[in-house]
Formats: structure tokens, C-alpha cells, sequence
DNA sequence: CAAAAACCTTACGTTGACGTCAACGTAATA
DNA sequence: TATTACGTTGACGTCAACGTAAGGTTTTTG
């Protein structure tokens, strides 16, 4: 059961999991590598609202085919702690890349939505011709 | 070279790959997983017009994150085939879930747009800031 | 005509992203 | 108190999508 005071920020594994529909081996596998680090209660972890967070982008992510590091990546844009010049640069270089990567993916949308309009319509097409024989 | 004659609708396998940016490996590779099947001339491949418009599109699908089954569902969706009614029902069926992942995606990538673009500003905030001291 | 380039098949290796036990600790519950 | 439920850490298995030789033929080129 959920905690009554500290209700708004603790999710256990399975909770957090469940509300996402994935296992806990993908929590713990994302934890092995970096990409969540919940805090411990004991030997248990113990999700807040950020590690929530950061595995919806995760998710996210997962949906449009990025990789894991993508994700990584893209996550980190959001924490910036990057003082350095160079680092702020390339970071912004990583933005532009990603965007152009996102915009290609838009353009691919666009044309097989129009491929997917077309094969329903010769279905549908196909399938009254055939209801009147 | 190029041939002259029937320059309109043949390409080797490295002219093929160099086109699409993918090595020859993936273009057998994608033979043997029956998602490519040119014709030869002796033991060398020969691809058509239409091979390299299925390899666009497989291409087209890795960039959305499909899978290569994804791809293969799709691509037969341009050539029916299917006389069945029960084969053209389940069709329409793939056909909108397919649909509804792209829809998914759209509303996913103006997200993560959103967030770039806020990430992009952050940078270019704190460069500002940072060249002024 | 010899060497380089381009093609082939076969087959084992690799990487990412988990799945799937096994073996164990702890905590609530009937 | 025994069982059920949920948690933990290894560690090996798996699947997709190729990478990467190794070893052999044919074709092109200097």
C-alpha cells in the first residue's frame, strides 16, 4: 500500500514498474547502467518523482527507436551541470543532431501515414468488391 | 560501371549499399531473412528497381525504430496478395495499429522537440552568460 | 598475364536489451 | 507459525541485427 504522508514522491519497484507496464529486470537492468539510481531503504530501492521521470523519458524515447544511450544522452540535456564552454557547445551540437534526427522522423511519419491511407483504402476497396460476389 | 543499356534498373550489390549507406552484409543479410530476393546473373546479384524501393523502405522503417518483421508486415502491405477476406480484415487490423504507433510517435517527438528546444535556449543562456564574465 | 577488385558462401563472434532461473532475506497475513 | 508476497543479488540464456574473418571464384585493370 501506498505511504500516507510521503505519498506524493516513493514508488516501489513493482509500483513504478506496473504504472509503466514494463518488468523489473528493465528497472534494474537501467540502474545497472546508469540510468536510474534510486535511493535505498535498507537493501530495497526506493523510486522518487525524478526517477520516475527520468524512466517515462526513457520510454519515451524507447517508442521513437532510440537507443538506451540516446536516451542517456538526451536525459543529460535536461541535468546540465556542464560549467565548461566545450562541453556546453557540444552539447548544443548534440541538440541540433537530435532535432534533425526527429525532423527526418516526422518526414518518414508523414509519407507512411500516406502509404498506410493507401493500402487501407485498396483493402477496403478489395473487400466491398468481393462482399458483392 | 554502370551498364549502358539497361542503365534504368539494375545496381550491383556495392552500387546498392553505397546508395543507402549500409554494407553489403546487411543487404545478404536481409536476403536470407526473405526481405530481399534479387535475381542473379550466374552467382552475382542482380537488383531491380523494385528491390532497391524495399530496401528504401526497410530503411525508411529502421529510422522509425521498426523492426525488420515490422518492416517485412509493412512492405507486404503494397503488394496484396490477399484474396482472403479474412486475410484483408487482419490487415486493416495491422494496418491501424501501425497507425496508431505513428501516431504515438508524433505526439512523442513534438515532446521531446519541446524539450530541446528548452535545453537548446538553457545552453545558449548560460554560454551568453558565461562569454560575458 | 598477373595483380587487384568485386563477387560469392559458410560460419563463428558481438552488441544491446533484456528474460529467466536459482537461492536467499524480510515482512505481512491467515 | 507457516505460508504468501515482495524484495535482493548473481549469473547464464536469448533474440535481433548485423560484424568479421576465412577461403574461394570471376572479372577488371595496369
Amino acid at each position: 500500500m501506498t505511504n500516507i504522508v510521503t505519498s506524493s514522491a516513493e514508488y516501489s519497484i513493482t509500483d513504478l514498474c506496473k504504472e509503466f507496464g514494463v518488468t523489473t529486470r528493465t528497472a534494474r537492468y537501467y540502474e545497472d547502467i546508469g540510468l536510474l539510481s534510486p535511493s535505498r531503504r535498507g537493501q530495497t530501492r526506493v523510486y522518487s518523482a525524478a526517477d520516475r521521470t527520468r524512466l517515462r523519458l526513457i520510454l519515451r524515447g524507447k517508442r521513437l527507436g532510440l537507443s538506451l544511450e540516446d536516451s542517456r544522452q538526451i536525459i543529460d540535456m535536461y541535468e546540465p551541470g556542464k560549467t565548461n564552454i566545450d562541453q556546453l557547445n557540444s552539447l548544443v551540437d548534440a541538440i541540433r543532431q537530435q532535432r534533425e534526427k526527429l525532423n527526418q522522423q516526422l518526414d518518414d511519419i508523414g509519407n507512411l501515414l500516406k502509404d498506410l491511407n493507401k493500402a487501407e483504402a485498396a483493402c477496403i476497396d478489395a473487400l466491398k468488391t468481393n462482399g458483392d460476389s
